[in-house]
Parts: structure tokens; C-alpha cells; sequence
DNA sequence: ATCTATTTATAAGC
DNA sequence: TGCTTATAAATAGAT
């Protein structure tokens, strides 16, 4: 419809093309418009150009949007985003059992719900607590050995102070007769000391 | 464009609507096929009409409009099924690091990772592990104890058979000898001491 | 963008 | 629905 016919087929020359498509975009957007009131009825459009990044959308309300494409799902059998949502229910569905399994054997381990083990599952249980039991006591142990080291590092490093506080305040003197600079810094023998046990 | 201008408003006339309705529908179907190949463009189009469950749809090809709608979601800032996904995103968030808590808890019950825990928390550890030892070694220990009970049972249980079998032998001559018949079932006296322990 | 000659879409009728 | 046709709308090409 225009001064001349036209082939549909890719208009090849781009400025056409472009204006082209700028005309029959909004001419569908009119047509859509037009028969959402015509005839109630309810249409979801949105459009790309090659041309980049444009698009358009018309619908009685853009909110209704989504509910028309669920229904068009429903009843096309189509599935939109059912199908990426799958993946993740499925995730979901794999960590909640992972949880599940997970909290029966520490309800297990704390000797909860055990009524329906077997014998066999019940040793293996005190297996894995003994065990357990055991590396925590290890790891207990060791503390107060640490602890009788890092008491013996403090007082090293105490005694080291002291000798610094003795010599700086010699040198104290010493500056106050001979009137010169003389600074120093202290340091801890252990930097890392403090750290966690 | 018909024969009479129209407006723009709903037709009240119902099978007039569904006409109108339906000849729209198929010119706007066309249009959006035709700016498709002309100018390459990207249609997607769903319609419904008021009168049920009808519906339309257009694209280059079907599997595209899911992209095409998340393009749109992403250049219009508005949210279509996003706004679904957040609560699954947030619940798997939250599944996760619950399952995270676990995975660690159940590495320290048995003993793992546990260099880091402080003195305060490996006595924790050190006393849930003794209390589901404890839990864990009374069942276990009860389970001796239950297998004497059935296996007395079972006793007599071999016994009471065998009186019911030199019972059945005698009243099987009784038969042989009356012509008469006679029969019986025989009944377990514990009829779920086969249940697991 | 705007203008028109033309093509297309479609309202009304059957 | 489908077909027809007079007419309204859309739009191709030019400006």
C-alpha cells in the first residue's frame, strides 16, 4: 500500500529498511490499540528492530503482561520460562533432599530419632562419633600446651621490654647531657602472637 | 476502513465483536509476519480475545520469544517473571546456606576443619558428641536385650507349633479313621515380632 | 517529517 | 465461518 507495491522480502537498502520499520511499527501498535478496545481483547507486543536496541510493548496494562503470556503457556503447552524455572526447582529439589539426608544423620549423631536404626548403622554412628569424639579431644588437649607456650613467649617478651625501658631511659639521660637525638623503636619479639589459637 | 468509519471504541454488538475481533486479529497476525521479514525484525504477539480462550502468536520462530521477553524485561527496566524468580532465587539462597551450616557442623562432629574453633566451642562440640555417644551406645546396648526377648518368643512360639502339629497329625487319623473333615489354621501367637528392631 | 498515489485492510452485507 | 465490495487506513516513494 503506497505508491508502489512491494515484495515481502528483506528490503535490502538499510535507510529504507529502517523507516520502513518505523512506519509499520507504529501502525501495529495502532492496530493493537485499536482492537484491545474494539473488541476487549488483550495483546501483548513487543517488537525488535535489527537495528539495535528499540523496542516496543503495548498491552490494556503492561502489568497484565505477564499473566498473558502464563496463560498463553497454559494453554499453548509453550513453555516460556517453565522451562528455565525448571532448572531451578530442580536445584531446589536436589539441595532440599541434600538438607534433608544431611539433618537426619546430625538428628542421628546427636542420638535423636535412632529408633528405627539397625545395629549395623548404630555402630557405624558410635564409629563416627568415637572418632570425631576423639580429633575434638586431640584438638582440646592441645590448648592449654599452646596456651603454657604463648604464656611463656609473654614473658620472654616482658623481660625484653624491661630491657628496652631500662636502656631507653639511660639513653634518656644520656641525651639530656650530651644533647643528642637518639630514638629507637619497640618491637615485639612475636608479631604474630596474637593470633588465634 | 470498510464500508463506514468506525470509532475507535468497544463494539457492543457481541457477534459484531467476534467478527471484527476475528479479521483484526489475522490482519495484525499478517502485519507483524510482514515487518518481520522486511525489515528483520523481532515480533512477539499474543492475543486474546474476551470471548474464551483463544489466543495468537507470532514470531520468527516460537523458541525466541522467551528471549525476546527477557530483552525486553532487561531494556525496560520492567519486571515480568523476575519478580516470581526473586522468591525461588531467595529461597535457594536460603536452603543453601542452611545446608552450608550443616555441611560445617557435621565436619566438626566428625572432627574435621576444626583448627579454627576456639576453646569454648570444642567443648561444645566435645559434649554433644559425648551425649549422642551416650544415646547411640544405650540403644545399641538395648538391642541384645531384644533379640533374647524374641528369640524367647520364638521359642515359644516352636513350641506351641509343635503342639499344634502332633495335634494336626492326630486329628488327621482322627479323619483317616471318622471320614470326616476337619481342618484349622495356624496362627503365629506374635504376629509382628517380625518387625524390624 | 510531510505529502499523496496507491495498495491494503476491513465494515457491512450476504 | 467465507466471499464480496465499497470505503477507510496504511504506507512506499518522493520531497
Amino acid at each position: 500500500m503506497g505508491r508502489g507495491k512491494i515484495e515481502i522480502k528483506r528490503i535490502e537498502n538499510t535507510s529504507n529498511r529502517q523507516v520502513t520499520y518505523s512506519k509499520r511499527k507504529n501502525g501495529i501498535i495502532k492496530k493493537a490499540k485499536e482492537i484491545t478496545v474494539l473488541c476487549d481483547a488483550n495483546v501483548s507486543l513487543v517488537i525488535y528492530g535489527s537495528s539495535g536496541k528499540m523496542y516496543e510493548y503495548c498491552a490494556p496494562k503492561p502489568s497484565i503482561l505477564i499473566d498473558m503470556l502464563d496463560k498463553y503457556q497454559r494453554l499453548s503447552g509453550n513453555k516460556l520460562w517453565d522451562a528455565k524455572h525448571e532448572n531451578r526447582q530442580n536445584e531446589i529439589d536436589r539441595i532440599k533432599k541434600e538438607n534433608e539426608s544431611m539433618q537426619i544423620e546430625l538428628r542421628h549423631l546427636k542420638g535423636e530419632d535412632i529408633t528405627s536404626l539397625t545395629y549395623e548403622e548404630l555402630i557405624g554412628y558410635e564409629d563416627a562419633l568415637e572418632n570425631g569424639l576423639t580429633n575434638i579431644r586431640d584438638k582440646k588437649d592441645e590448648i592449654p600446651k599452646i596456651m603454657k607456650k604463648r604464656e611463656q613467649f609473654l614473658e620472654d617478651e616482658n623481660k625484653h621490654l624491661m630491657l628496652l625501658v631500662q636502656q631507653s631511659e639511660m639513653a634518656a639521660m644520656g641525651e639530656y647531657q650530651n644533647h643528642e637525638p637518639f630514638s629507637f623503636r619497640v618491637q615485639p619479639m612475636q608479631p604474630n602472637l596474637h593470633e588465634r589459637m
